[in-house]
RNA sequence: GGGCGCGUAGCUCAAUUGGCAGAGCAAGGGACUCUUAAUCCCUAGGUUGAAGGUUCGAUUCCUUCCGCGCUCACCA
């Protein structure tokens, strides 16, 4: 039983306390990390560390013993790095030899020791004194086959985190993404910021959001399901290059592709339109990537993945047309586009509208198909209410969005920054909200009143820093490099 | 939310047609001074996710519920 092992432990714990040894002592002493360790000892053999005989001290936790009576074998981890620890009967006095065979494997220790090499010439601390530093009551999972249960995995991630290299591997990798991107941004000028999480209106993108109440205020809050409306509102007062990183909140299904609570990256940049944001992105992504993984040539789900130089830019529509071979701005409404669907056979064509018809082929066609780097560009304007019409064709907006693994991993458009066109696009979505299109905006006041106040034109991009991590990292389920996943309540 | 699948010891997995729930690792005891999945001997460890039902008998068949996965819908 589960009890069994934790009943031992807890009376070693005992006996340690009993013998006046404090299991979660709240000093450490001097030590050397392991890495440093083995690279000042590493390349020496085993005559010139006899010849050193220097006593290092290192710290870290037990992940495996081996006994041999009168000799022992520990391995201990401290920041990703393991080295190996000896005790020998016939050097120590029997308590500290004792002491050391009595430790747990998850145990932290602290041993002071000299370097010699084993048979197998492995580099190795034989310990002349040990000091526990904090008592494991629990064992680690199984040390060959691992731990492998999805659920275990993301719940008691640090379980994950001690005993698969993959999920250190990847949260490495995320963290020195986001490092990186921060580089980036703040070399070209942009200043970092922060803008509300509670909003009384939410707005910015297509989404349900999640309702939360101020108890003093009486009022009604939402969780923020983008960046876009604040950071615009900090543009019209004189910030020009802004951008923020923190989680947006999408009252919404799970999936591979989607947690309800996720990292977006939005940035503006003034006096810039989408083209701009073209070249940010191609040399952010390729910028992250060097840093991240020192190429550009990465494998994202068994695809080799280019990221070097600029990056196709396709129009929505022309990549629909070339896919499927309906050229939807030819169709004039909603039936005849229809009409079109089903005579190529692409299927039923159920959406109710024009744009979410062409959202659709496009989801279905034109999307899997997107594995290398690419831009998606000039959206239909139903789709878009935050973007600048096009200058060639008012139906169309000044917008791209990037893929790369058939993942979308971004957004971006010239901001609109007429507020007349912006009231009657905000206005329009009250009329489909009233249609029960749930995911419509409200519309808000007070960002049109800034609009009135004037805005440059401004290039503005949302990035979605978790299926960054997924290309970045090559990891297949955005559940995987997010280190606690939204999962279901364990206690009803 | 729909469909399909899964849930057995701390971990990784077995269990024939419905017929006494088992192994390896981990744990406890013992042997062992060169292991790195150490080896060898012994021991203990289970409400088979939960609750019902069918049956002489259920890990196995049925129902409901809980959780997880895949998938569709939703969703950038």
């Amino acid at each position: 039983m589960s009890e069994q092992e934790r009943e031992a432990r807890r009376a070693r714990l005992e006996a340690l306390r009993s013998e006046g040894v404090d299991p979660f002592p709240a000093t450490v002493g001097a030590w050397l990390p392991i890495g440093e360790l083995r690279e000042r000892y590493e390349p020496m053999d085993s005559e010139s560390l006899e010849a050193e005989a220097q006593s290092v001290a290192v710290v870290g936790r037990i992940m495996a013993s081996r006994s041999f009576g009168k000799l022992l074998f520990l391995r201990i981890v401290e920041a990703g790095e393991s080295i190996q620890v000896s005790a020998k009967k016939n050097q120590l006095d029997d308590a500290t030899f004792r002491f050391i065979r009595d430790l747990d494997v998850g145990d932290f220790v602290r041993f002071e020791g000299n370097l010699w090499r084993t048979k197998t010439d492995e580099l190795t601390v034989d310990a002349t004194s040990v000091r526990l530093l904090s008592k494991s009551l629990r064992g680690l999972p199984e040390k060959w086959h691992g731990l492998s249960d999805v659920e275990i995995r993301y719940r008691q991630r640090y379980l994950d985190l001690l005993v698969n290299e993959d999920a250190r591997r990847i949260a490495v990798v995320r963290s020195r993404t986001v490092s990186a991107m921060r580089r980036f941004l703040d070399a070209r000028g942009f200043l970092e910021v922060e803008t509300p999480v509670l909003q009384p209106l939410y707005g910015g993108a297509a989404a349900r959001p999640f309702t939360t109440c101020h108890n003093t205020y009486d009022q009604e809050l939402y969780l923020r399901i983008s960046d876009e409306l604040y950071l615009k509102r900090l543009v019209v007062g004189g910030l020009d290059r802004v951008y923020e990183i923190g989680h947006d909140f999408r009252n919404e299904g799970v999936s591979r592709k989607h947690n309800p609570e996720f990292t977006m990256m939005e940035c503006y940049q003034a006096y810039a339109d989408y083209r701009d944001i073209m070249e940010l992105v191609e040399s952010m992504v390729r910028s992250i990537a060097m840093e991240v993984r020192g190429t550009l040539q990465i494998e994202y789900d068994g695809e080799k993945i280019d990221l070097a130089g600029a990056w196709p830019r396709i129009p929505l529509c022309q990549a629909i047309d070339e896919a499927t071979g309906v050229d939807v701005l030819a169709c004039e409404d909603v039936d005849s586009l229809r009409a079109a669907i089903r005579k190529k056979k692409l299927g039923p064509g159920d959406s109710s509208t024009w744009a979410t018809l062409v959202d659709d082929l496009f989801s279905d066609h034109v999307e899997p198909t997107l594995v290398q780097p690419t831009f998606i560009t000039d959206h239909p304007v139903e789709l878009s209410p935050l973007a600048k019409r096009s200058q060639d064709d008012p139906r169309l907006v000044e917008r791209f969005e990037p893929f790369i693994g058939a993942m979308e991993i971004g957004n971006a458009f010239s901001e609109l920054n007429d507020p007349d066109d912006q009231r009657a696009r905000m206005e329009e979505q009250l009329r489909s909200q009233a249609e029960g299109d749930e995911e419509a905006h409200p519309v808000d006041e007070d960002f049109l009143r800034a609009l009135e106040h004037g805005m440059p034109p401004t290039g503005g991009l949302g990035m979605g820093i978790d299926r960054l991590v997924m290309i970045l990292a090559d990891a297949p389920n955005i559940r995987e490099v997010i280190l606690f996943p939204h999962l279901r309540s364990e206690i009803r």
